[in-house]
DNA sequence: AATGAATGAGAATTCATTCAT
DNA sequence: TATGAATGAATTCTCATTCAT
């Protein structure tokens, strides 16, 4: 059964979310996120059944977005270093060009109201992501540790670069490179 | 002189809160923290003005105490790379015997009730490991990129190998290894 | 549209906050207001932001009564002895038949909760009273003093003729002309 | 039994009681009293067995004090008027140079708080005023009236007085001697 | 007697969720 | 389906009073 109600309100909510949750955290009342979304408290509960569910969804949805802005225009036919370095710069864009879904992203990875289902379905989301970095790992010397160990330094030293290119702007692009290559040797 | 305030209440608190956090988050109530703590509510409330109060002095008491763990017995006459795996190893100790207090620091370090202030405190008492960082900066490839950067890293790929190694005891040393590897690869 | 917020129910509000008052001061709970008027204690503050400002539209609500009452059927042709003695008794009737009302007000007059901008407009809504003052002070030996030297022995002098009205209501009527002459004789 | 314990500290909590209220009203808390008296908190307690008893033992010193002021260096020999106007003249003084007195004597003077017995007790403690309005109603035009009539009278006409005393300084004896003459004109 | 920590019953709000319109 | 008022449990913090020292 497709989703019923405007699919366009839907968005509204999520993106109202989005941005209150920067500025208020993930404790901003459902109220506030309704009028952000320019509609009725009571409606909120009409497209997510509670706050958390809400909240769940969020994550699904912007961990999505980001997956798919890091896969654009994937250079099937180049060598990993070429692909993954294609990948993270496309990171590095919607990070610094997305800060607010950067930030509820944040919060939400590491609330405990997100539950482990909801992590599983992020993470099928983004299923060419999971692949290349299947593919570091096999390639270096890693391959004794989880994947999830690639993931998580990827995403570390991700945000790290982000945090600096963010605040030095003028030299955005060698920051991004420098990350990459301090990656690079990690996983190598 | 009436009863002193005693240090032992004001331990049993800040242990509770640990306690409590870990299952319960930082929305956890203030009454739930004093029962844990085998206090009244009020109580509580003479020993932190309030629950924000306290949820700041846990930040700096438990990244002192994971400082001076990681600190403890640090061989100043050793080579750099000796001094660090020292610092690592003694931190994957600290972290995969104190679950509780690792998990409640992880969740306070991404609060927003911290306050900046709290967090430079916290930063002064692990003065040693950012003296050590900064030589690891010097050292390396990252001269160019701002301390904070190292810190991050390590701090990342430290969480990351912690969790592997509590998921899989039997190889617990091999995997504190490894995690060092890659980081000093990293860093290099 | 939802329910909308109703008129009565603010009404009710009020009432049952000036009954508690009655029995309980003003440091009534909220909650006991709420229970009297037959509503959630979270509705209350639906319709008052906070309990400070119940209290404040309270005063005003009251006060402005209490002017209606005391204007009602004004003889604009009479002269002022006349005016006076009408606005007298209509006082003394609201006060004898609305106990409560006036019990309430007696303890909101003297509250440090009510703001000076909350007395200013309750004073606006009573008009006609003070006209009627400023009339009494041209015309009698008060004309040096300021105006709420009259307001005040006035109010003086009308609330000790309630009670004493209230005590021995076979008299009523013998008191409520004993107090005005008194009056009349102070502002002569 | 005379009274155990220390007499200049009992005083001295009375009279932090009475800066305390004009400034933070009948709701102060005991603690904060026993801050501005010097003593513990506990220490309060051994002196007034609860709140309301220090607020009810306050009011009839404050009463007392008022009282005896007002009757200082009566002149037994002179003429009704005369008398009146002496206490007038001392009450007025009383009040203009202890602000704080009366502001808490006022405050304590409408509290449900105050018990009827304690209300009793402070009357009798100022039998040389009550003496001298019973000769006041006798006189003139108030006969019919109880005692309390002209008590309220007078209260309200000298606090109206005082205020403008106070608003007014330089004009301060004329003040006074308005209000007198209003007064008398009142109750003759 | 003096101290001040300990207690625990409130008190005013807040807010996710429900439901009448 | 949309609205926003209604609900009431839950939360932080206060404060009179007690009690260990």
């Amino acid at each position: 059964m497709a989703r019923p109600k405007s699919e366009d309100k839907r968005s509204a909510i999520l993106d109202a979310a989005t941005r209150v949750i920067v500025t208020q955290g993930l404790s901003a009342p459902t109220a506030t996120i309704a009028k952000e979304a320019g509609i009725s408290n009571g409606s909120l509960f009409t497209y997510f059944e509670t706050k958390v569910d809400l909240l769940n969804q969020l994550f699904i949805e912007l961990k999505a977005g980001m997956a798919a802005a890091a896969l654009k225009r994937f250079p099937d036919e180049s060598e990993l270093r070429k692909q993954v370095f294609h990948v993270w710069s496309n990171w590095m864009d919607w990070g610094t060009s997305n800060p607010e879904k950067r930030s509820a992203l944040a919060q939400l990875s590491v609330s405990e109201e997100i539950t482990p289902a909801t992590r599983l379905a992020a993470h099928k989301t983004s299923a060419g992501l999971t692949d290349l970095m299947e593919r570091i790992r096999a390639n270096g010397s890693l391959r004794a540790v989880p994947m999830s160990f690639v993931g998580a330094i990827m995403n570390s030293l991700a945000e790290t670069t982000m945090d600096i290119m963010i605040n030095d702007p003028a030299n955005a692009k060698k920051h991004c490179k420098v990350g990459f290559e301090t990656f690079w040797r990690a996983i190598s």
